[in-house]
DNA sequence: GCCGTTTTCGGCCCGACTGTTTTCAGTCG
């Protein structure tokens, strides 16, 4: 069983005990399933290696949890959640994804109406079951279809950062199979688009037989839509779709251009082709027959003859264009700007030098300052900014005046332990201080200015109230932006992709006071955030605004994070001049306010 | 159910909002 799966269980059972009104038990399992979610070690390599003792190690693993542990991973089961499943046999996940359900009102529509799922819940709220519950009403059910409604138009789309590790181990396993020389990752997955329908894979491949038996065989496989010699598809378990084509190594670059798309970009690029006197698909670039009849190295194919298709690179040069990035062939002028060799130099993927948005123990982080640090250090980054909560958010038991200066103490003091002398690397890491400050409702700050001021970085954060209207909530954003010491706003339109739309901000009135305050912009790279989006990093880019890319890291391994950040900035056109944690640290520093 | 330089027993983060009620339960962050 994998973390996840085990997380999930234990998340489970808390959510079961909540609906009885077992009093505390409920956060002690919601904790740890936090804490295992989020775990590097797979709990079945700890367990292999310590047993169950190790397993009692983990923070907020006491006996009771950790024997619960050791059944899921012998036996793939709990007594403990199946009994609790079957006083309520209802599909909880589906459930509360529902905004505003709870466990407690998921056991009433079950107990009262037999609800078990979504599509029960849907029937009962449109037929006004629901609202002459106790503790429902009318406009619980118009709030709760709403919630459905929103999680419907999601529906078969899957986040960035749930589909690329997915493919990328599909893909490694893939090239693995005998007789196979390559195999990419195409389609809006290449182009790291924030969501992904579906996943695309190609290959090259001397005997296409075996790798298609390998992938419609593969464990992770729930229904086959077909298989043939070219082309296979699957559904997984989890509900994505995948396709794998494999095509021939003379045609391998048509057809990467082909199926990384987009579908709009590729008829522009079709339509440059005519025009050029060349016909386009994903088989090559040809050439009317007359004119390429002497010129060495061309295959003939019917009238026409093959000029370019075994590289990208080859096709472009033909068409008289520079390469486009994968991200940005979105049909947003991207073909003009190739032809005039005006593409933007897009930041690159190894470009960040820091990262000004991390979480740590001090309030809802899993890791240590110093064990952040030491991740950081690990993944080449040269300066950390330490942003907890502030107090207002007290669930994150955010920081008041007292605890930020203690914590100052122990940032020098790990800043001297991290001397380059006493790294691997020899190379200078600094942490600086910094805090993601909550913006209050009338747009004043969390924290008082005479410590905001004392800061390296300040971040500013819309946590709360985010139903204001949309004046109001611009209001409160541009007036954080003008407070002198406000460096960055976090995470500017508060969305969860595919969970919670963004609030109502106006984000040209906030690109433009961005602008004129010299405040920057962040690019949350979590991969359920991605905010700012692709289009507004795109405005910033034009209107001059300098941005972030941050992790929002709230444990160790969440700096693998920032790869989805600088994906979405590039798809945003942005350079490395545009990126301020893409600089030295005197130089962003010498930026802020 | 977990945890302990306040505790091996007695605490557990808590304020705001919504929608239901007519003082409060549930949910969220």
């Amino acid at each position: 069983m994998t973390n996840q799966e085990i997380a999930k269980i234990l998340q489970e059972i808390g959510e079961y005990l909540e609906m009885q009104d077992v009093p505390f038990k409920p956060r002690a399992y919601e904790k740890v399933a936090e804490v295992i979610a989020s775990f590097q070690e797979e709990l079945s390599d700890i367990y292999k290696k310590g047993g169950l003792k190790a397993i009692g190690e983990i923070p907020g693993v006491g006996a009771s949890i950790a024997g619960t542990i050791e059944e899921l991973l012998k036996t793939g089961r709990s007594k403990h959640y199946e009994e609790l499943k079957k006083k309520t046999p209802v599909n909880l996940s589906e459930l509360s994804s529902v905004e505003g359900l709870g466990p407690k009102k998921i056991n009433v529509l079950y107990r009262k109406l037999g609800i078990t799922d979504l599509k029960e819940l849907e029937a009962a709220v449109k037929t006004h079951k629901v609202k002459s519950l106790e503790g429902f009403g009318a406009k619980t059910e118009e709030n709760i279809l709403k919630g459905i409604g929103f999680l419907k138009l999601h529906e078969g789309r899957f986040s960035l950062g749930e589909a690329l590790p997915i493919a990328r181990s599909i893909s490694e396993r893939l090239s693995k199979v005998e007789g196979v020389e390559r195999v990419e990752i195409a389609g809006s997955l290449r182009r790291m688009k924030e969501t992904i329908g579906d996943a695309d894979f190609l290959a090259i491949a001397k005997d296409p037989k075996s790798v298609m038996d390998f992938f419609v065989s593969m464990p992770e496989v729930g229904h086959v839509y077909g298989k043939g010699e070219t082309k296979s598809s699957v559904k997984l378990k989890n509900g994505m779709d995948m396709d794998l084509r494999v095509v021939p190594k003379e045609s391998y670059g048509a057809a990467m251009s082909y199926f990384i798309g987009s579908k709009d970009h590729n008829v522009l690029l079709r339509q440059l082709a005519i025009k050029k006197g060349f016909k386009l698909n994903e088989y090559g670039l040809f050439e009317e027959n007359r004119k390429t009849k002497k010129q060495k190295n061309i295959k003939k194919e019917g009238n026409w003859f093959k000029v370019a298709g075994e590289t990208e690179e080859g096709i472009y040069e033909k068409l008289g264009m520079k390469y486009i990035p994968p991200e940005i062939r979105e049909a947003q002028g991207e073909i003009e700007a190739s032809l005039n060799d005006q593409l933007p130099d897009v930041i690159g993927y190894d470009d960040l030098k820091g990262d000004l948005q991390v979480q740590t123990n001090w309030t809802d982080g899993k890791n240590s300052i110093e064990e952040m640090a030491k991740a950081a250090i690990a993944v080449g980054l040269d300066y950390i900014v330490i942003t907890d909560h502030t107090k207002r958010l007290a669930m994150a038991n955010g920081l008041d005046e007292k605890r930020i200066r203690q914590q100052w103490k122990e940032i020098d003091e790990i800043n001297k332990k991290l001397e380059p002398e006493n790294l691997k690397n020899k190379k200078p890491f600094k942490i600086l201080k910094g805090t993601e400050c909550d913006i209050l409702k009338d747009g004043s700050m969390d924290l008082p200015d005479e410590i905001l001021e004392k800061l390296d970085v300040v971040g500013a954060s819309v946590h709360s109230l985010f139903n204001l209207s949309k004046e109001e909530q611009t209001e409160r954003v541009k007036k954080a932006m003008n407070n002198p010491n406000v460096d960055i706003i976090f995470h500017p339109t508060g969305r969860l992709i595919n969970k919670r739309p963004a609030y109502e901000v106006d984000m040209d009135e906030l690109i433009a006071e961005a602008k004129k305050t010299g405040t920057v912009l962040e690019i949350d790279a979590f991969p359920d955030r991605l905010d700012l989006k692709d289009e507004y990093i795109r405005k910033c880019v034009k209107t001059g605004v300098k941005m972030s890319i941050d992790s929002d890291a709230h444990a160790a391994v969440h700096f693998n994070v920032l790869e989805f950040g600088i994906a979405q900035a590039r798809r945003g056109w942005a350079e490395k001049k545009d990126i301020v944690n893409a600089w030295p640290v005197e130089k962003m520093l010498g930026m802020l306010k």
